[in-house]
DNA sequence: TTGAAAGCGCTAACAA
DNA sequence: TTGTTAGCGCTTTCAA
């Protein structure tokens, strides 16, 4: 174990200060061949320089933080992987925290976030605005993918109809002009990278239509508000609520849910899973209480995964780019010179495999 | 955006000075009316130590580093849960870096580990041990998941036995007694947390010669050295050597040299997949070419993932602790007050399903 | 038990 | 174009 050059090394070994030695390696001005002779010296002692004294100075880390429910959905994978591969590029480190949909747990790790001075950060929110707010008034550059915060539970069903509306289409949601209530904390003006859901719903939900499918069920997960109301809009009112059920992100409660659904409502046809780890219950439920995909029940799940392919029938997806988001994102948040960067909407496919059948 | 207090902000608040700020808030010697005030005083300004002037005294980070090979292969994204589960319960920060099974990528990630001074690091290694070198040399302290760096292909083939067999019981290899080359570097005394592969790999193939399999193959991927090994030794020479192969670790390359597999030799009537990816694409790869599972092929696969149950049939799989490994390397690597932690074997569990069968 | 002071390695302001 | 210098926020001697 040696000790590692320092930029004093360099510039004594140089012959030159360590200001210049500094400009040399940040692409500053100097002599052509004091630059030759700074590169020399440094690659002679191989001298990397400090991350540590840097950041220090700048009162800053550099790269960016990176926040996810959970590793091991595969749709969560896939963003990290564009993250990361963003990252890699770019030759920034990415700091990774995995929150399990709980929002102290995010808490925490903002925290954690603040106390290493990263100041970017590309997050799939768990809590609400006012678990973001420290981040926010901290000065952190945020950018929210796959889905936006939790609206104040407290927000008017009328209004919150309104602002779903906006946020599906990853509007920043401005407050709309109606007076401001002062007890509920404003919507958080953050950008983000979105799927097109309100778009991917409603093509799914469409085609089961088109299949003769009148009661189509909706099996959501937690932060699934903008994929709710995109379903709620396409099926048209009235909605039959007791088609609308949610698991809390964890696998067993998406078995339990989806077992409840089908058990309570045996007259369902169709039913939309809001994501791949609700989908998987989906398929497991089903065959726990032997009804046959597609011919008792069709199926389409959010997120195209390796999987889908493999199960009998392969599943009908909407697809989203998961990679690419997240790699929309880290482009985003390291091109933001401090700029508040804009939002981004990426297109969902629906790729029609075995899972959907006409309405028996 | 406001400005952080500082410690110089506390102190003064405090009126104390800054060392004593210092130990109070590192568990340091104080007298309980100084420790109360300045405990009082730093709640007060909401003060939170900056972890980079630490990091800069300390010259080191504090934290981990994670390398892994894909996060979008669900048994790294276990492992990674697994590390960060036992982060986040130390309020650590990860620096996560995915090396897509490249040794130069991993390279590059290991230098931009070192210029941020992150002196400790879990690793799927990628590389042999001329990747690894310059972390060992830096002082880092490493710790491997999952496998261990590729032996210098250089190693003669009698030693190499002899070594792979040390590998597979996870013993840091320390060189065998006998003469050491100069030329190739010695093998990395680096402690790992290893699945005991040897013995789920034949418990897989006892499985399947009960079953009345003789031509049983072998789908590998990168870094499986230890598992090969341990087919090798379970099927007993002389080893059909077409019947073992190998793909690159992307999808493609899995499904590609699965394919070929099945294609080459039609007599084969059962393979073990190494990994869940190589499982996924066996069953791709056997559904084209129509062969059934497991009536014309009964197929193992290691890694028990979520998609596994969803197959039909459901897979047969050897299970391995991927959450539990995560975490015991994290554990491991912060433990380790600068001493070198001992290495760790996680037992494997064959779970039986559906996808083998009786020889025709 | 406490405080003053010396840096950790770097960048940026300022002078030369 | 260059070098000198002053910190960034913290921990850790060393004295008091």
């Amino acid at each position: 174990m040696e000790k590692r050059a320092t930029i004093k090394d360099v510039a004594e070994a140089a012959g030159v200060g360590v200001a210049t030695v500094s400009r040399v390696l940040s692409g500053g001005s100097a002599s052509p061949s004091t630059r030759e002779r700074v590169l020399a010296v440094a690659a002679q002692l191989d001298y990397r320089p400090s991350a540590l004294g840097r950041n220090l100075r700048q009162r800053r880390t550099g790269g960016m933080g990176l926040l996810v429910p959970d590793l091991t959905d595969t749709f969560y994978g896939q963003l990290a992987e564009g993250v990361l591969a963003c990252a890699r590029s770019a030759g920034e480190p990415v700091v990774l925290g995995s929150t399990g949909d709980d929002p102290e747990q995010e808490a925490d790790l903002i925290g954690m976030l603040l106390e290493q001075s990263v100041d970017r950060l590309i997050a799939v929110p768990s809590g609400d605005a006012e678990t973001w707010s420290p981040a926010i008034r901290a000065g952190m550059t945020v950018i929210f993918a796959d889905r936006l915060p939790a609206q104040s539970p407290a927000d008017d069903p009328a209004a919150s109809a309104l602002t779903d509306l906006m946020l599906m289409d990853g509007l920043a949601a401005a407050p709309p002009s109606r007076p401001q209530s002062q007890a509920q904390p404003r919507p958080l003006d953050v950008p983000s990278v979105l799927a097109d859901d309100r778009a991917g719903i409603r093509t799914a939900v469409r085609y089961l239509r088109g299949l003769g499918h009148r009661r189509i069920a909706f099996l959501g997960g937690p932060g699934q508000q903008r994929r709710v109301a995109a379903f709620r809009e396409a099926v048209g009112a009235p909605v039959d609520e007791e088609l609308v059920v949610f698991g809390t992100g964890s696998r067993d409660s998406a078995y339990a849910a989806a077992s409840g659904l089908f058990q309570s409502r045996p007259d369902l046809s169709a039913v939309v899973a809001g994501g791949n780890v609700l989908g998987e219950a989906a398929v497991l439920a089903a065959r726990e209480l032997d009804l046959r995909v597609p011919k008792d029940v069709s199926l389409v799940m959010y997120d195209d995964v390796p999987w889908a392919e493999l199960c009998s029938p392969p599943l009908t997806v909407i697809a989203q780019p998961g990679r690419d988001m997240g790699y929309r994102a880290a482009e985003l948040v390291l091109r933001s010179g401090g700029r508040r960067p804009r939002s981004v909407v990426l297109p969902t496919e629906l790729i029609i495999r075995g899972s959907c059948g006409p309405h028996r």
